[in-house]
RNA sequence: GCCGACGUAGCUCAAUGGCAGAGCAGCUGAUUCGUAAUCAGCAGGUUGUAGGUUCAAAUCCUAUCGUCGGCUCCA
């Protein structure tokens, strides 16, 4: 296998394979006690395991890779070599890596094969570039832990990621995409364009909004409450607590209790609910259904609290307290493809919206599940068909359902390519049977409904920090918290300037002025770093004249603008909700 | 929860066992200026928290809370 002719993405891999072989030489060659775990290529690069003391890697990463270089510069061939299961048992067990022997008992091939560079033996598949001088642009990136074969509970090794490409622009450009993903930190924005905070005081993975968070939060909102009415959604509310005995029904006691807060009072246990479908159900159940009635969509921002472990917090992504645009969906089994159709085109509405990319995937019957196959199958089909009728591209993760129901899951795709998972739309047999939710058949008869449980954007938390890095900040006219700062060149100009505040506020403009004695230069840089759409400079040219000039975000100057068409300008901008300003 | 790295002024960081410091932000004053940083001065700290070792702790140890990178989880 030529590895070296082309850069197709198979070849990536293999490249990026022999990185993960050099590497793992390399920290070998340095620390002959370490145990070998598996080193596989991955999307963006590769990375090895090992059975060591992870302080010792990660103080000597420079080492590791210093001695990297010296293997290439070695140029030792790479050789193959097919082994009776046996012999290799043999050779990894002189060598003393219990990890490769364990990897063999499970292999059930007679023959398997093992590569070898100068000293270093791996147990590998292949294949790999011919010689390690054939790897050039490299880097480690980070070293972090990682249980054996990925389960809680055995051994914790120490896993060494690494990249690595076939041109140095390449590995440039990947490295830069990094950079650019730190700056676009939602984590770092929020706080430096002053939109909200997290704080020890109050609690891992709560969110307090600050007042331009809280505002931006507000827009997207409304924006949600007006979308979701206008398709046939109906606004309800439920509260934040509930006696304990409601998630017994439900089920969510027994199989979700450790993500549960719980708490008692007087005699009673209560809940702090997690979820918002119970209280959705018991709208339902509070009188007879009929036929006629459905499809019921029932919409609730609804604010619900999980006990996530400490370690999988992170910013707004991933949080303890979080507010779902969240609806269930109570129909007729025949309904299903037309609602959940519906459930598409919403979704995609929303992305195109936020000009957000999209991607699905349609999750199917998992090993262990409740309700019949039958059901199963007809409510995936209709899932499918639901897909197809929209003229969707979708992917199939076979058995990732949960066990109450098949999903689709949408994974929203960044301007730098990252995806975020981001609306599902979940069947599910589940909770209409543990309530008997029915509804009155034109017969009489009084039968099963089915649920769909569906969020468009998944957390208004999660979808926050996703846009604030799409965006790096910079918010389209419409969701900008500041739509337009004022900003004068001397104190002379204020008059003029409050004036013209006053009759954008008036108009519905989100309007701020800069009136400090401060150089213009000064603030404009300040209005810049705020990443605020538009800046009005007003001087005396402008006073006299009583016009104004308006400094876009991207450094273009509109002069001469009478500030009655500027209004329009932005008040046309914000209704069509323009991506560019 | 697990592995590792961390936690110093609002922010970004310095001080490696020996007097806690800088830039930005803030405040005061001067300056009245045309598109990314005007000048000067002032103030800002129980070094996350609680213990311990030491003549002496930001620095070493223990616990705890939190953050970051991963793993696992994501009914």
């Amino acid at each position: 296998m030529k590895a070296t002719d082309s850069k197709g993405d198979l070849n990536l891999e293999i490249l990026r394979h022999s990185a993960s072989h050099i590497m793992a030489q390399a920290v070998k060659r340095l620390f002959p006690k370490a145990k070998l775990g598996i080193g596989p290529a991955i999307k963006n690069g590769f990375y090895y395991d090992f059975g060591i003391d992870g302080t010792v890697l990660s103080q000597n990463l420079d080492r590791v890779q210093k001695e990297m270089r010296k293997i290439i510069k070695e140029d030792l061939p790479i050789e193959k070599e097919v082994l009776t299961k046996e012999k290799a048992t043999k050779v990894f067990r002189q060598r003393e890596e219990p990890y490769k022997v364990q990897l063999l008992e499970e292999i059930e091939d007679e023959t398997v094969t093992v590569y070898r560079q100068g000293e270093f033996v791996d147990l590998c598949r292949g294949p790999h570039l011919e010689s390690t001088g054939k790897l050039r642009f490299f880097r480690l990136t980070s070293v972090a832990g990682a249980y054996w074969r990925g389960k809680e509970g055995n051994p914790m090794l120490t896993r060494i990621y690494g990249t690595s490409f076939y041109t140095e622009k390449e590995l440039e450009d990947y490295l830069g995409k990094i950079e650019e993903a730190k700056r676009r930190d939602h984590r770092k924005l929020g706080r430096e364009l002053d939109l909200f905070s997290i704080s020890s005081e109050l609690g891992a993975g709560l969110v307090i909004y600050h007042p331009k968070g809280a505002l931006l939060r507000d827009i997207i909102e409304n924006f949600e409450k007006e979308e979701h009415l206008k398709r046939g959604y109906q606004l309800v509310m439920s509260p934040h607590i509930s006696r304990a005995a409601l998630w017994k029904t439900s089920g969510h006691l027994d199989f979700y209790r450790k993500n549960m807060y719980l708490f008692s009072s007087g005699d009673e246990e209560w809940v702090i609910k997690p979820m918002n479908c119970p209280a959705h159900i018991l709208i339902y159940k509070s009188k007879v259904r009929s036929y006629r009635d459905l499809p019921l969509r029932y919409f609730e921002l609804g604010t619900v609290y999980r006990r996530e472990e400490s370690g999988v917090l992170r910013g707004l992504l991933r949080l303890r307290g979080f507010t779902q645009d969240d609806a269930h969906i109570f129909c007729i089994p025949s309904q299903l493809v037309e609602e959940v159709g519906k459930v598409l085109q919403f979704a995609i509405f929303m992305m195109d919206t936020f000009d957000l990319g999209y991607h699905m995937t349609l999750s199917t019957r998992p090993a262990e599940f409740i309700g019949s196959p039958d059901h199963w199958e007809r409510a995936t089909q209709a899932l499918k068909d639901a897909l197809r009728e929209e003229g969707l591209d979708f992917q199939m993760a076979q058995g990732e359902g949960a066990f109450y129901g098949p999903k689709i899951d949408i994974q929203m795709e960044d301007v730098l390519g990252r995806l975020w998972q981001g609306p599902t739309i979940q069947v599910d047999f589940n909770l209409p049977e543990r309530f008997d939710l029915r509804y009155v058949a034109p017969n009489g008869e009084r039968k099963r409904v089915v649920m769909v449980h569906r969020v468009v954007l998944g957390t208004i938390e999660r979808f926050l920090g996703i846009l604030i890095e799409h965006v790096g900040g910079a918010f389209p006219l419409w969701l900008s918290p500041v739509q337009v700062r004022i900003l004068t060149v001397t104190e002379k100009e204020n008059s003029f300037a409050e004036n013209l505040h006053q009759q954008m506020v008036n108009k519905g403009v989100r309007s701020e002025m800069d009136l400090r004695n401060e150089l213009l230069g000064f603030k404009v840089r300040q209005a810049e770093l705020d990443k605020i759409p538009y800046m009005l400079i007003i001087g005396q040219k402008e006073a006299q004249k009583g016009t104004v000039t308006a400094r876009k975000r991207n450094g273009d100057n509109l002069r001469d603008i009478k500030p009655e068409d500027f209004i329009q300008t932005v008040t046309e901008a914000v209704k069509e909700k323009r991506i560019e300003i």
